[in-house]
DNA sequence: CGCAATCTACCTACTTAATGGTAGACAATC
DNA sequence: GATTGTCTACCATTAAGTAGGTAGATTGCG
């Protein structure tokens, strides 16, 4: 029984998800947990350690999966094309991306999660100024145009598609989106 | 009609575009307009009345914007970058989008707002959808794809920018995801 | 016109509930 | 026997919102 918590970075990533960071408490983590609010701060002290936390753990399962996607896939559009469905779920289950949330809350936050959260968007965008360059280098990417750049405009595509689909609860009006995105990287 | 309702408008749409809607409060507010926390009931009884205020004023003034872009530019995609610039001034003032903010926020907000915001983002596809429709017709626009897929794409790549952007201070790197997004909107 | 009634915009003072966080007791476990 | 995890009980602070009042405009009307 030591998941205990494991169970509360579970729940907590589903509230800053669903609600914002300021916009649940921990009484709310509690009663999701089913534990009582002062043995949350026994694992979390505070709201923003539960929140680095939370955003150390999530970083970790993207990181997987890029690395994953990396093994797997072997084209370019076909790595972003993967990178985009990590997203769709989030779609699908009514949940934003848990930096866009903290990133929203921007000047409120204290530094640390800041820097992490932007450490989150900048591992990404190394990512895929990687893939792009390695898909230009095999020419399974449209060339000209600057990896960097690239990585950037496509971040910002599926965070912003997350964000607004999520909204009109439209996992298809996503895809669609994703496919627009994914098919403008091929080369003409 | 005093302008102190002007002046709540104006430093609570800061507040939530720079804290997100939770992040702040009354006596925030208050303090920023230099008027009691209770005085701010007179004008908006409840914290959604406020919210809801600010998400009208928010989408009026896009509105006017939108109808100038489509008077003052006659091409697609010169028509598409004037709206991207609109976002810009958020990038640079460390401000996020007020709809991305609420949006966020999602089932933890009433109803009302989460339809208000909805509206707001159907106000700028069915814009956008017409806007890259006459781009097509008149052959600015490359043809082939679906308008309406297309407005999607091209409000997630600038929300998403927007909330990315800000994060990194960066209106460079804003104006060149604008730039990739825009140019891959012209005939091949 | 004069003037009372009403309205507007703000105030001080308060309530109720929730917030994040702490103190210390108690079992179970290593 | 120390550590771990949970509990009850509490704290100070802050949240949104209310009650009730006041000074100054605005208005209705004899």
């Amino acid at each position: 029984m030591r998941d205990t918590r494991a169970e509360l970075l579970m729940q907590a990533e589903t509230l800053v998800r669903g609600r914002g960071f300021a916009g649940f408490s921990y009484a709310d983590l509690a009663a999701a947990v089913g534990i009582r609010k002062a043995s949350i701060h026994h694992h979390f002290p505070t709201k923003v350690d539960l929140g680095a936390a939370l955003v150390a753990a999530y970083a970790a399962r993207y990181a997987a999966a890029l690395e994953t996607i990396r093994l797997d896939v072997p084209d370019g559009p076909g790595r972003v094309e993967a990178y985009g469905r990590l997203y769709l779920g989030g779609v699908e289950q009514g949940l934003g991306c848990l930096c866009a949330a903290l990133a929203i809350e921007g000047e409120a936050l204290p530094g640390r999660l800041r820097r992490d959260i932007a450490a989150f968007f900048a591992d990404h965008l190394a990512w895929l100024e990687a893939i792009l360059r390695a898909g230009q280098a095999d020419g399974t990417v449209r060339g000209g145009a600057d990896p960097a750049a690239l990585a950037r405009y496509v971040v910002a595509t599926l965070e912003g598609a997350l964000l607004m689909e999520r909204l009109f609860a439209s996992p298809a009006a996503f895809q669609g989106t994703l496919a627009v995105l994914v098919d403008g990287l091929r080369p003409r």
